[in-house]
DNA sequence: GAGCACTGC
């Protein structure tokens, strides 16, 4: 079943690039030709190839537009680098990338997808034994090196777009910088490298193979080539020229106070007086596009007839993507497009025809507090490097405009880039997937940027906890080597083994595949209006108070609900989802038929379709882990004291207890928490819940709740503080 | 009685 992002891609193909199905190949092949030989890193082929022999580390800076990405694997395979079977990979840190760009590159050697160029990503797999130039996203990677730590199949990896540093691409820079030592060592010696090589399954692994050392490629974007030389010891950085069009940036010349009407005045201002050409505003969120688009339509009204023609189309990522692909559509002549977009814009996500930016200079961004284990969103101002980044966005097609918010002494206190990922997020899974691959000394670990100590420490401790680590702090056997192996939050991990002992197994499957994913439950803003209209109507029929007739959806949500909580509540809806999709199946067997048929499904009940898909892909994932570690699917049935005993057990870290004032009380910390309105159980006020989600915004609400088992809990919590 | 930047295994 493909994946809902590679069909997103593939209408992203079909209008970016018009049919394909043209049966003049010929003429095709000699454009793509032509293309690949007016790339700006088409030039430097030879020297490129020639430093990639001398070192086994370089860098590659290549600005946008260069024809890194697709064109030096197939220089390096035509030099020979895949000779003995051995495999080129490159890293992506998004999905739709690794299947774009292994598509593109599969036209252009003339090569079936998925023969000697392929792509893999979780849930999509289009390699062979045949592949040799292989993209995937890093995290793939990362797994792959569970099963193979010193990456034998590979002679080359590429990391691309590293500049972006997420926590895979900064893990395994750490690791590859390792492998590459091991690689080198065992070739010294002349002799076989000894390791724990789990999966056996190509020709590269003979017996007495040895192995190359492993040529590493970093490429980067950005300009400073410094800190991953320095990192590489030295390593070499070479410069690609990229092809850009000029952006004027101008600066306004005192601070903003309200950069959400800056950026309405901004957005006038262009339309008025400059010249054709589509326009990009940078948001920090759903809500604030939503006003933005409302004030650009109220203020339209009070043009003259002849200036009204803006078109507004918003684009953030939990979007139906029918709605995203909106973004793509052609401006109808003598309109202007404006977009008003989150950071989906700045990377993921590129818009032909876009002439003006507009950067307000802020994101919406994630904030992680070791101590607490509290996540929260907070707006923020953004760093150099994201702002040339959207300025960026407006020299694709032409020369542009980029019109910043602030004033240009603002922008020299920006700092120079974002702080990497990994430090600001909970390192838990990084911890423990260090320790898989053997890496016991995490504070010593080489890292290219370090997390604090106390975020490490609280991850370990953490990890002790859940059972992962032994007492002197290696990976427990055979606990913690199974919670590695899952690609879940290695809480998730910890409720699934101790559920195979609970003999709710299946029960447990489905809460881990519903919670991994973004929110199940939907409710879109017109349908909210839609019940607002109602609650009116009744209020005048009965002039009563018209909480009852609150939200269609959340009637529609009532027959799922459990009275034990928001866990067995999301086991229903996975259960109705799955008969529905069964029942359709019975009477046909068109994938596509039945995939039309659970959207319709979704819709009348208000799910979101994109996350049940993807649950329904995790699950089916981790039921395939399950079977391989001969853990039988055990269901608790209608015991639900069962369920709730195990969801006690693994999670007692997240018990808390009801205040006299309403309120609860974290009891592994004594934090004050408050019960989310979405959740089932924000009436009932049980006297103790088991909670899986703790996030702050105006208060500190704990989401996603069941009635703990309090004869459970006490074997954790004996002594009441 | 509330509010969801963006990715990824």
């Amino acid at each position: 079943m493909p994946s809902i992002s590679r069909s997103q891609e593939q209408k992203l193909d079909n209008l970016n690039e018009g049919s394909k199905t043209s049966n003049k190949s010929l003429n095709r092949k000699h454009w793509i030709l032509q293309q690949r030989r007016s790339l700006p890193i088409a030039s430097v082929e030879r020297r490129l190839v020639d430093e990639v022999r001398k070192n086994d580390t370089i860098i590659i800076v290549g600005e946008t537009g260069s024809g890194k990405t697709t064109q030096l694997p197939q220089y390096l395979f035509n030099a020979g680098f895949c000779r003995d079977g051995k495999v080129i990979g490159i890293t992506q840190p998004r999905r739709v990338a690794a299947v774009t760009v292994a598509k593109r590159v599969a036209e252009e050697c003339d090569a079936q997808l998925g023969q000697k160029v392929g792509y893999a990503i979780r849930f999509d797999d289009a390699t062979s034994t045949s592949t040799r130039i292989k993209y995937m996203t890093d995290g793939l990677l990362l797994r792959e090196a569970l099963l193979d730590p010193i990456l034998s199949r590979y002679s080359v990896i590429i990391i691309d777009e590293a500049h972006e540093r997420t926590v895979h691409t900064d893990v395994l820079l750490g690791l590859l910088k390792k492998v590459q030592d091991a690689r080198l060592k065992q070739h010294k010696l002349d002799k076989p490298y000894i390791n724990n090589v789990v999966k056996v399954d190509n020709e590269c692994h003979s017996s007495n193979m040895k192995f190359a050392p492993l040529k590493l490629i970093i490429m980067s974007a950005s300009l400073d080539a410094k800190g991953f030389s320095e990192y590489f010891c030295g390593a070499k950085a070479v410069y690609v020229q990229g092809r850009q069009y000029p952006v004027d940036i101008l600066y306004t010349y005192q601070p903003e106070p309200d950069y959400v009407d800056a950026t309405l005045i901004t957005i006038f201002q262009i339309h008025l007086d400059d010249s054709p050409g589509d326009i990009l505003a940078f948001l920090t969120g759903q809500e604030e596009i939503e006003l933005v688009d409302m004030l650009v339509h109220e203020r339209l009204k009070q043009l003259p007839e002849r200036s009204r023609n803006i078109l507004t189309v918003p684009i953030y990522s939990s979007l139906p993507s029918e709605q995203q692909m909106n973004v793509f559509r052609p401006t109808p002549s003598n309109f202007r497009k404006v977009i008003l977009a989150t950071n989906i814009a700045e990377t993921s996500v590129t818009i032909p025809g876009v002439k003006y930016v507009i950067d307000p200079g802020v994101v919406k961004s994630r904030y992680y507090n070791p101590v607490t284990g509290m996540e929260s969103l907070i707006i923020m101002p953004i760093s150099k490097a994201q702002a040339l980044q959207r300025s960026g966005r407006a020299g694709r097609e032409g020369p542009g405009k980029c019109f910043r918010l602030y004033p240009e002494s603002e922008f020299w206190k920006l700092i120079d880039s974002t702080v990497p990922e990994i430090k600001r997020c909970s390192l838990s899974n990084v911890v423990l997937q260090l320790k898989a691959l053997g890496f016991n000394d995490i504070i010593g670990f080489d890292f290219m940027d370090k997390p604090s100590r106390s975020a490490i420490k609280q991850s370990l401790q953490e990890l002790y906890l859940l059972g992962a680590l032994t007492d002197d702090c290696k990976l427990s056997d055979p606990v913690g080597i199974q919670m590695a192996r899952f690609p879940l939050d290695p809480i998730y991990s910890k409720a699934l083994i101790l559920s195979g002992e609970f003999r709710c197994l299946e029960e447990m499957l489905i809460v881990v595949a519903m919670l991994s994913v973004e929110s199940i439950f939907y409710s879109p803003r017109e349908k909210l209006e839609e019940s607002v209209v109602i609650i009116y109507e009744m209020a005048l029929l009965y002039s009563s108070p018209p909480v009852v007739f609150y939200c269609k959806a959340r009637s529609a949500w009532k027959k799922f609900s459990s009275p034990d909580g928001d866990h067995l509540t999301l086991v229903t809806v996975f259960r109705a989802a799955v008969e529905y999709r069964e029942k359709i199946r019975a009477a046909t067997n068109k994938e596509k038929a039945i995939d039309k048929s659970l959207s319709r499904w979704c819709r009348d009940n208000f799910i979101n379709n994109r996350s049940l898909k993807h649950a329904l892909d995790v699950h089916s994932q981790i039921k395939v882990y399950l079977e391989q570690m001969d853990m039988s699917l055990s269901s608790c049935g209608d015991d639900v004291l069962q369920f709730r005993r195990c969801l006690t057990a693994s999670f007692f870290l997240n018990a808390a207890e009801k205040q006299p004032d309403g309120s609860y009380r974290v009891k592994a910390n004594g934090q004050n928490v408050q019960i989310h309105p979405s959740s089932v159980l924000f009436r009932t006020k049980p006297e103790c819940i088991i909670f899986t989600e703790l996030i702050q915004t105006n208060q500190i609400y704990v989401r996603n709740i069941s009635r703990a088992w309090m004869p459970e809990l006490s074997q954790y919590y004996d002594v009441e503080r």
